[in-house]
DNA sequence: TTGTGTTTTATTGCCTCC
DNA sequence: GGAGGCAATAAAACACAA
């Protein structure tokens, strides 16, 4: 044992056991200092089986021969080491000459110092002297007791804070598979609906590009052979100069990366068409000759292109047109207009709503 | 009985606190 | 500087299979 500042050899409770192992039934109990291992404070039912009032004396302090059935070994050698029989004072002080050797709680000095543990896992000076007078311990054993009794507590407490650190981990790491499986069915289904989003465009684009062409002829046909017709429904307000004046009106329908090929030269379709508030749908029909486009309660007349189309354009479309004073004018009377396209009738492209119900 | 692994008791050295 | 706690470790005690 090293010199360094602590020495802790023997037991001072000064109380020594000799049992005679081989009738398990004598107790010899010499107390060096008397008195001063009484137990007064130990829990009454705890000690209701033990007739002395200091239950654990007589072990030195470690073996209660009320246990002895269960030492065996080492512990049993070291009591037969001591031949009570025998040796007297003499043998006395070579046993308490002898180096210590280790010996074991009894069993119910662990059960005692476990409640004790439960109330309170520190010890503090006052019940440590106490708990070494209750138990006839050193108080130093009852502090090395506390100290590797605390140990073992920190490593079940690490033990069981790694199962819950790692049922916490398995929770989560299901949690995020099943999120991640969530998430392919999800892709999964937004594939689906984008190639049939994308076939369904592909095909009304396709109607329109071919309404747009019929569109264009039937305006060009029209336009020859009408070229003065007034407008049935042309507001009051608009005075004859505009009304010859206005000659483009958007009409067609369909993206925008449709509309190349259905221009005409007649067509100035790429500037909003919107009057304040004053729908002008009769210019449409003044410009096309074909009253199908006029918004009015009559709507029996379709028009016969409509039969060489899928696409029906629905007639209660209130056309969203615009008159221009003058078409070579500029729209800068007219500033930020909507997204739109020569086909789309002033609606945004993205109203894809509006395309929704118009086939 | 013995070898081996585990548990318990005890020591040592270092650190913090008062 | 002493008391006490803690981590690491030694060593005894114990359990158990072969």
């Amino acid at each position: 044992m090293a010199g360094t500042g602590r020495m802790y050899t023997g037991t001072s409770c000064g109380s020594v056991g000799v049992g005679d192992d081989s009738s398990n039934s004598l107790s010899i109990f010499i107390q060096s200092q008397k008195g001063s291992c009484s137990s007064h404070s130990l829990d009454a039912s705890f000690l209701s089986s033990r007739p002395s009032p200091s239950p654990f004396l007589g072990s030195r302090s470690m073996v209660s021969f009320e246990d002895v059935n269960r030492v065996s070994g080492s512990t049993r050698s070291f009591f037969q080491a001591f031949d009570h029989d025998e040796n007297g004072d003499d043998d006395l002080d070579e046993y308490f000459h002898q180096p210590e050797k280790k010996r074991r709680l009894t069993v119910n000095q662990v059960q005692f110092l476990e409640k004790s543990f439960e109330v309170e896992n520190k010890l503090e000076p006052e019940r440590k002297i106490q708990l070494a007078k209750d138990l006839g311990l050193q108080p130093r054993q009852v502090a090395i007791w506390f100290q590797n009794r605390r140990a073992r507590w920190k490593t079940k407490q690490l033990e069981k804070d790694y199962d819950v650190l790692q049922n916490s981990f398995n929770d989560l790491k299901n949690d995020y598979e099943n999120l991640l499986k969530e998430k392919d069915k999800l892709k999964s289904q937004v594939l689906v609906l984008t190639d049939k989003l994308q076939a369904k465009e592909k095909e009304s684009s396709e109607n329109n590009t071919e309404l747009c062409a019929a569109n264009e002829a039937d305006l060009v046909a029209l336009s020859e052979e009408q070229p003065q017709q007034k407008p049935i429904n042309v507001a009051e307000s608009v005075s004859e100069v505009e009304v010859e004046e206005v000659s483009k009106v958007s009409i067609v329908v369909g993206k925008q990366e449709d509309i190349s090929s259905a221009k005409s030269d007649i067509f100035d379709s790429d500037s909003p068409h919107y009057t304040d508030g004053v729908h002008s749908n009769s210019l449409l029909e003044m410009e096309t000759g074909d009253s199908s486009y006029v918004f009015e309660p009559d709507q029996s007349d379709l028009s016969q292109d409509e039969d060489d189309n899928n696409l029906i354009i629905n007639k209660t479309v209130l056309l969203p047109t615009y008159i221009f004073p003058k078409l070579e004018e500029t729209d800068d009377d007219y500033s930020d207009p909507p997204v739109t396209n020569s086909c789309n009738f002033g609606f945004p492209i993205e109203d894809h709503a509006f395309w929704s119900w118009t086939y």
